[in-house]
DNA sequence: GATGAATGAGGATTCATTCAT
DNA sequence: AATGAATGAATCCTCATTCAT
């Protein structure tokens, strides 16, 4: 069964002018992805004038921009915090992917716009991928060292390779997600990748 | 040490002007990606004139799709004949990745494309996702789902989401390697992520 | 009484493609001003899609730029060609003038771009003036030279200066035409405007 | 060898607020051109806050009126006085040109809109034509013809034509000055410009 | 089949001006 | 009187596509 709409957003309104627009901007993105998005659109949405867009960011391309750093700052401080409440490897590397899974679970839009419209050019793939998702990448190779070193994980792994592997599995379940027509829970798959990730195929 | 030209192809130049303009497509899609990428540089590029692509072609976004359809029929098919090649579960699968790496290891503009330019939109995505993409998962998930048969994978976990999973850690190692400035050869990774997949972290 | 138009155009109207754009260029810049001026207009007085004017100008100010640089290279030959007819120096100051005078006396739009448009900036009064300017200006001034050589024009004045004066005076008369609202023929002035230059008030 | 900067101003910072916006809207127009020039810049370089400007001008375009009337006011005055200061029309003719130059040559910024920011229209153009420099040419006119009617200047000349002639050469020496890159004092050229309005060429 | 000159719809952005405080 | 955040109209240019040759 369908969605009725593809961008339903259980977000609350956000109440500072800045939050309202970036707000708009990401469904707006989400809905029409970012080259078809007009710019005059996602001020409507917002109700501002157009021009206001102006004072607050630099121009369209730092709408995209600044979505993802505002939302990427939050998500890393939270995941570091819930990482750090736990200590065995195992449970930590489960608490890595729950919170990836929940976090855009829970707003549709933002998932789009972080799986589609993020990836929309090279030049902004490399960006973030220098930044934010190294960031990313370091927490979940550190939580893989450590438990190498407690010698609970096996010691052959690259942890590097090991943290690109999870963020590839959690991603590919949140693209999943957006583009299915079923409606599911995405963070329930959390113990199911957990296993997965932890034990393998075999 | 960075490479001298991101989308410098080791394949050999087309045949055929339908060939030539699908190649020219390629190279110039990943170069500047597709919405800035122009028809007219496509066609300077293919040694035509502009207007010789429309009569190739339904227009720019149907070189997008064509070049994924050309390409996904032919992988899909060496695909099978690949892993019907072998028995073991856990040597197809290692054969499934080892295919998948190599193919785009070898052609770096084409996996730019893949990994960047045909996902530039929601529409997009779901339209590969439910047919080639599909088509691709269900060859991994018959692939597992022999294995629980035969008793050699675990049966706890659920077919649809290993495959997704595999995809999502392949897919992540052929971004990361676009985007790195090391020039490592792909393929050269099958044996780690094989050994991750089958055996897991812990 | 005032004229029913100020661009009334008694220009022949032009075969190419490129003229007919300057030619509607000349006169929406002369009926509206360069900034007020919309490339669209231009387009539909010239009887082409405004994209077509893209093909061959590289935009608005490229028109403008245009418009003098293809009036300068035959004004200045055919000024050349007519100062070279006559040989007594106050007869050649005489034909520069009345060559002024008519030039743009024939051409009330284009005398409109050249008193008015050309002159809507600093950077571009500059360009004009160390380019096209000076080397109308050094013409004059060697007219003035050969006459001090020759004996006949005072040696106390410096031809550089004088020249700057001619030229002030023959643009102070186009000048003051477009801007009245009495409807004389401009070249009429070229015997007064000798006078002065050459007797001076005393 | 070039001048550091184009708009230096040896002009005392003006004390009331309207002359403050004022004083700033001639420097900034003289630097960015009228069509460039932000009213923002404006009232940042002044010292106000942008709506600031509007309780003392009607709009952007008031500036530059204002900035003309109330220079042309005091010029005008003081021509008359210098010029009622002496009796030989030879020697008015000199005072009038020195005037012009000093007084221009004095502001860089104030010779700057004169020259070029005053002129990008038409219509602006024929506004100040019928007003304030009418009465300027009048003034110079009268002198032509006290000198016809005292018998010291040839009556064959008609008056009109050596007052616009006479502002002609003047003009064109200021806007010289502003383009050129050589440093040197306007007003020097008062001599020549006068010996040469006064005995001509021959 | 091939060409490439011509088309024209479409949108991000700027900035003069306003008005609630 | 003064502020400055907000407005929103207005336009240059690009480029996918067409079609006469």
């Amino acid at each position: 069964m369908a969605r009725q709409s593809l961008v339903a957003s259980e977000v609350p309104r956000p109440q500072s002018k800045r939050e309202r627009i970036l707000r708009a901007a990401t469904d707006v993105f989400a809905q029409s992805g970012y080259f078809n998005a007009k710019v005059s659109e996602i001020a409507k949405a917002a109700g501002v004038a157009d021009g206001t867009i102006y004072l607050y960011f630099d121009g369209k391309e730092d709408l995209l921009t600044s979505i993802f750093r505002d939302h990427t700052r939050n998500y890393l401080q939270s995941l570091e915090r819930d990482v750090a409440n736990v200590n065995r490897p195992a449970e930590r590397i489960r608490i890595a992917i729950r919170h990836h899974l929940e976090t855009l679970g829970r707003d549709r839009s933002l998932a789009i716009v972080a799986q589609v419209e993020l990836r929309h050019s090279l030049k902004f793939m490399a960006l973030l991928s220098h930044q934010e998702v190294a960031d990313y990448l370091n927490i979940l190779r550190k939580i893989v060292e450590q438990g190498q070193a407690d010698g609970v994980f096996r010691r052959s792994l690259h942890p590097q390779l090991v943290a690109k592997a999870i963020f590839g599995i959690v991603d590919e379940m949140v693209t999943s997600w957006i583009l299915s027509e079923k409606d599911y829970a995405l963070a329930d798959q959390t113990d199911d990748v957990a296993e997965f990730v932890l034990n393998g195929l075999v």
